[in-house]
RNA sequence: CGGGCUGUAGCAUAAUGGUAGUGUGCACGCUUCGGGUGCGUGUGGUCCGGGUUCGAUUCCCGGCAGCCCGACCA
């Protein structure tokens, strides 16, 4: 892409109205835009890393056996009255407006807006599951949520509009549905980790909310995090606050003496549901013996947005953001300096060669820019790998390799700086 | 939902009961060209409603919006 035709610009100041550095950052780059307290737009940047943080998640929840499905953002308040949660009273998030009724607009029938979707999803599954052959089945979708939160915050980190990852489990009974349970703990770690987050975040113990007795959160330290947890550095799990007792360390193993107490953001969460809505709503199936029995549940959530803040809160420095590779927008931020004939057509060349390989590149072709403004800019926007052309290096052959987060420099011979960015053996380009 | 604070140009800020200033951005010209070059010209503003007042952006009341702390968080 050609930032001289790419949309989205760099602003020097942030916006009054932002103290979290997520957002403060996001915004300065151009990554997002804020439409009002809690709801944000996705421009070209930010929506990059966001799709890139998407596919990771995707592609460890088919890994396991997930299957990809979207359910509607609209719902229809009958199961949810079955489960007992339409109640305002009961999920104090609901968004709900009225189907329209020529008119009379005010007297439609009332609908939801989804702000999650078990009891839409068990309803739906009613319609496909009706014997033990069916089973078990793993269902999942990136779709809108929708919470009127009392008080939205912290940047993009708790919002009233989110894409959230939600994944179903439906199994035969508690046995078959652990194991799932375990394989989706395993596969969590695996994306925290590929997204940069691994060495920060802990499978933690936590209570079930209204679902169950307990869950399992998946907590990345950061100080921006409104979770305290206690974490076990060598066991690498941990528990949150709100759990914190002596006879619940006693019960998952955890010695007081070894936790550390912790700021963390609660990346994901998973949890047994057991068969409260299966019976609630009546999935059941018939098992070998032809008796009908309730499918036993879990749900597993992401919010891929929240992920995306947490990594811009760990990853930042005080020139701006810094993106791990696996989610960076851009792969490679090509900075020209100079309008110079031989600087243009060097810079021209290496773009069009490395498109042409597959790699990702942003490029600075802005005419007229000072060096020192093209140079704060693509250190806002964090792009981990920088190559600069310019006169200077011309002039002895090379250009230069930067590494954003390090700021290492390394000095690459012209003719062969193409080649070896596009070589993953060649040890140039980080591994991803 | 309780408490606190804040609304001035695209953004960031200053000042003021009597014609609202600066930086930045944007446009144009010259200058400069490897870490936000310098100069000039132009562009553009007091959240909404009511009250007090000769006169309100300023003071008062209400609304709306935003931020922070706490509570809450499927």
């Amino acid at each position: 892409m050609r930032q001289s035709l790419f949309f989205s610009k760099t602003r020097r100041e942030a916006p009054r109205d932002e103290v979290a550095k997520n957002a403060q950052l996001l915004i300065r780059a151009g990554y997002v835009h804020k439409e009002m307290a809690g709801v944000y737009d996705f421009l070209p940047l930010g929506l990059r890393t966001l799709k890139k943080i998407e596919n990771i998640i995707r592609e460890e929840m088919n890994a396991i056996g997930g299957q990809e499905v979207l359910l509607s953002s609209l719902q229809d308040p009958a199961p949810w009255q079955a489960s007992g949660r339409w109640d305002d009273t009961v999920m104090d998030v609901w968004f709900k407006t009225r189907l329209h009724h020529g008119e009379a607009f005010h007297q439609g029938s009332e609908l939801g807006l989804a702000n999650t979707h078990e009891e839409p999803m068990v309803r739906m599954m009613k319609h496909h599951i009706a014997s033990h052959k069916d089973l078990p089945q793993y269902v999942y979708q990136f779709q809108t949520k929708f919470r009127n939160e009392v008080r939205a915050k912290s940047g993009v980190m708790r919002t009233r509009e989110f894409v959230m990852k939600d994944l179903y489990s439906f199994s035969r009974d508690e046995r078959e549905f652990r194991a799932f349970y375990e394989q989706v703990a395993a596969a969590y770690l695996k994306v925290f980790a590929r997204c940069g987050l691994g060495a920060w975040t802990f499978r933690t113990f936590a209570s079930g909310g209204s679902f169950s007795k307990f869950s399992d959160e998946f907590q990345t330290v950061c100080e921006a995090g409104e979770d305290v947890i206690y974490v076990d550095e060598e066991k690498r799990i941990a528990v949150n606050e709100e759990v914190y007792r002596d006879e619940i360390l006693r019960e998952i193993g955890l010695e007081k003496a070894r936790l550390q107490k912790k700021k963390a953001v609660e990346v994901g969460n998973i949890f047994p549901l057991g068969t409260k809505y299966s019976t609630a709503l009546g999935l059941t199936y018939k098992n070998e013996e032809g008796e009908n029995v309730p499918v036993y549940m879990g749900s597993y959530g992401i919010g891929p947005a929240r992920v995306m803040g947490t990594i811009a809160e760990r990853y930042a420095d005080e020139k701006g953001l810094v993106w791990p590779l696996s989610v960076a927008p851009f792969a490679l931020h090509l900075v020209r300096l100079g309008e110079e004939e031989g600087v243009r057509e060097c810079a021209d060349a290496l773009y069009t060669r490395l498109q042409k390989g597959g790699m990702e590149v942003l490029y600075d072709d802005r005419p007229h820019l000072h060096a020192g403004e093209k140079l704060s800019d693509s250190d806002l926007l964090g792009i981990p790998c920088r190559l600069v052309v310019g006169n200077r290096g011309i002039a002895d052959g090379v250009v230069e390799w930067v590494e954003r987060q390090t700021g290492s420099v390394r000095q690459l011979p012209i003719e062969e700086a193409a080649s070896l960015l596009l070589d993953p053996d060649a040890g140039v380009m980080p591994k991803i």
